[in-house]
DNA sequence: CATTCTGCAAGC
DNA sequence: GCTTGCAGA
């Protein structure tokens, strides 16, 4: 498939938390805002900032303090702190109705971060070139840049000579798309966002921030190398680290057009042949990374540093603080499970200590049983222990914890706790962290189910979603001359679902997000080309003689979407799960101190 | 003394 | 399978 065939948006929030803090409190409207977390040490923090607190010079990293010098006036809203450390949940709400909102638009939808997504919008843009082109209009993409084109000229190219300019008027009917979609947002959420419209996801990524906020941009795959002279290096996703900055140091170069002087074969000298291949492709605005369709997240975690004095020196703080994130897991576990179907089978302890001026960090991947606080917290103190005393102990210095978990792929999670803090006396500075991870596993307790419809055998968690589908299939037999095939893509999320599959983890396998009417649709397995296609529409793979019925089922979805806008809260997810077993023992030097207090201790 | 997250891949 | 490091918001 040609490298100019898809349509990838990629939407990102505009200043986001500040949004969120502007929408909780109207008053903050139009004034200089930044919100900070902890305001104890030099005015806390900061970690988003808005437009009007930007022009004045604020950016993230600063103090609260110096934002304050900067502009005297800028409202400085605090992040809730819960447990004695930043508690997130606010955010993580306001971005996952976002995602419900766009999840209206394409099941081929993959969350990137609390705040983004990126949109394969290939087939919707396609299906809409054959009947609405005349939309491709200036009044429809009052918010669209078009890089190295005035807009007006780019729509009429696309429009009088379609064919020839065929990538492009489906970026443009991408655009009008992405326009329809930040529109819903703002009025599903009061958000405000900005788009990128390219044929791949490093390309959107790379434009959306040309133009924010409130505004989206095409990239057509000729103004690239133009927009490349501009472009350091570092800009682009992959490349801001210290990757980057090898590339720029050895290669004496800076801006991104420099990377075409050099042959594939010469970068996958210089590197390795997956990252020169991916580095040549790039240079030339090729990027042939799927989106893959991901709503939540594969795990959860939690943490909090120690920094310099205040390192945990005692094991009753520690054990306090591992209580504490212990605590905050456990109930975003146990949401996690009502929402999602899943649960956790595994939670990674982790910490680091500063011994000597130097980080050391250490974690270990724990067997779960048991959401309950104290379970949670007794496993990762018992592991902490059995860490810290099989260390060297010798020179005492300091060290801190932290704690996370994290979810795991398709069909497990994990989470993880993380804290930071430093145990021992002496050194000033010192900071730990642990870290708690875990896997999940999906229920199996279903009990089957006869549907008196079609007389196919469901699970019972599947029911209410699978009579659904008849209903809404039903209604489009009805009324399918009001609706085209493939006007809008468009879907909602289908009712939770048990189900178990095996342990995919690792396996490229898309079934592992699916909403249990597809999975009911997909309920066949060896689906291969010769008996298959891949729907257009979400890109599973169906029988031949499935992919009418399944073409009216997402027609369905679309239509029932608009007869029900409730759309029902859940995902589904999951599944099994794996694992147990734990890890093995390293050696850590000075440990000093809190080994002494824990050894004490217990 | 930026902090609190999340995802991915390499290397063992 | 597990730990670690990198990259990003
Ligand atoms: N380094 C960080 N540490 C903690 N939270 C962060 C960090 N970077 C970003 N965030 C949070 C706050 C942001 O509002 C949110 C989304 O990040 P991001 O999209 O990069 O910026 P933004 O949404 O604040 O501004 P922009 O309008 O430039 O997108 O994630
Ligand atoms: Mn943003
Ligand atoms: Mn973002």
């Amino acid at each position: 498939m040609s490298y100019k065939e898809r349509v990838v948006v990629l939407v990102d929030m505009d200043c986001f938390y500040c949004q969120v803090e502007e929408q909780l409190d109207p008053s903050l409207n139009g004034k200089p805002i930044a919100v900070v977390q902890y305001n104890t040490w030099r005015g806390g923090g900061i970690i988003a900032v808005n437009y009007p607190a930007r022009e004045r010079g604020v950016t993230r990293h600063m103090r609260g303090d110096e934002a304050k010098e900067k502009c005297p006036d800028i409202i400085l809203a605090r992040v809730p702190e819960v447990r004695g450390k930043a508690d997130l949940t606010k955010y993580r709400e306001a971005g996952k109705r976002v995602a419900e909102v766009l999840q209206k638009f394409t099941p081929i939808l993959e969350r990137a971060s609390v705040d983004e997504a990126y949109l394969d919008i290939t087939e919707a843009a396609k299906a809409r070139i054959l009947r609405d082109c005349n939309q491709l209009q200036v009044e429809n993409l009052k918010n669209t840049f078009v890089v190295g084109y005035d807009i007006q000229d780019f729509l009429h190219n696309v429009t009088n000579n379609a064919e020839y300019f065929e990538d492009n008027c489906r970026l443009a009917m991408g655009a009008l798309i992405a326009e329809e979609i930040r529109a819903e947002v703002f009025a599903k959420t009061g958000y405000k966002c900005s788009a990128g419209i390219a044929h791949n996801k490093i390309l959107a990524k790379l434009v959306c921030g040309l133009h924010k906020p409130n505004k989206q941009t095409i990239l057509p795959h000729e103004s690239v190398p133009a927009l490349y002279e501009e472009i350091p290096i570092k800009k682009v996703s992959g490349l801001g680290g210290k990757f980057g900055s090898t590339l720029t140091d050895q290669l004496k170069i800076s801006k991104m057009s420099e990377l075409i002087k050099f042959t594939e074969k010469e970068l996958v000298k210089l590197f390795d042949e997956k990252t020169g291949k991916w580095l040549y492709n790039i240079a030339r605005g090729i990027d042939y990374e799927q989106v893959t369709p991901r709503l939540i997240s594969k795990s959860i975690g939690c943490c909090k540093k120690f920094p310099g004095k205040s390192a945990l020196t005692s094991a009753e703080s520690v054990e306090h603080w591992v209580n504490e994130l212990t605590s905050e897991i456990s109930e975003r576990m146990e949401k996690d499970a009502q929402e999602n179907n899943r649960r956790a089978k595994q939670i990674v302890l982790h910490f680091t200590q500063t011994v000597n001026e130097r980080d050391v960090s250490n974690s270990r991947t724990l067997p779960l049983n048991s959401y309950e606080q104290h379970r949670i917290a007794h496993i990762c103190l018992e592991a902490l222990k059995k860490i810290l005393s099989q260390a060297r102990c010798s020179s005492p210095v300091e060290r801190n914890f932290n704690t996370s978990k994290n979810l795991e792929e398709s069909e497990c999670s994990d989470e993880s706790i993380k804290s930071n803090e430093p145990a021992t006396t002496l050194i000033p500075n010192s900071s730990e962290e642990l870290n708690v991870l875990d896997e999940w596993e999906q229920n199996n307790l279903d009990s089957l189910k006869t549907c008196p419809d079609c007389k196919k055998t469901i699970l019972q968690s599947e029911f209410e979603s699978h009579i659904d589908y008849h209903y809404a299939l039903n209604i489009v037999k009805e009324e399918a001359h009001l609706y085209k095939r493939k006007s809008i893509e468009s879907n909602t999320m289908t009712r939770a679902s048990g189900e178990s599959s095996n342990h995919l983890r690792n396996t490229k396998r898309k079934c592992g997000d699916m909403k249990s009417i597809e999975k009911f649709l997909c309920s066949d397995n060896e689906l291969n080309e010769g008996n298959s296609e891949l729907c257009p529409e979400c890109n599973k793979r169906i029988k031949f003689e499935d992919i009418i019925s399944h073409m009216d089922y997402h027609t369905a979805k679309k239509l029932h979407l608009e007869i029900n806008q409730q759309p029902s809260a859940s995902s589904i997810s999951d599944k099994t799960s794996i694992k147990s077993k734990n890890k093995r023992k390293k050696d850590v030097k000075n440990m000093g101190s809190i080994v002494s207090f824990l050894n004490n201790k217990r």
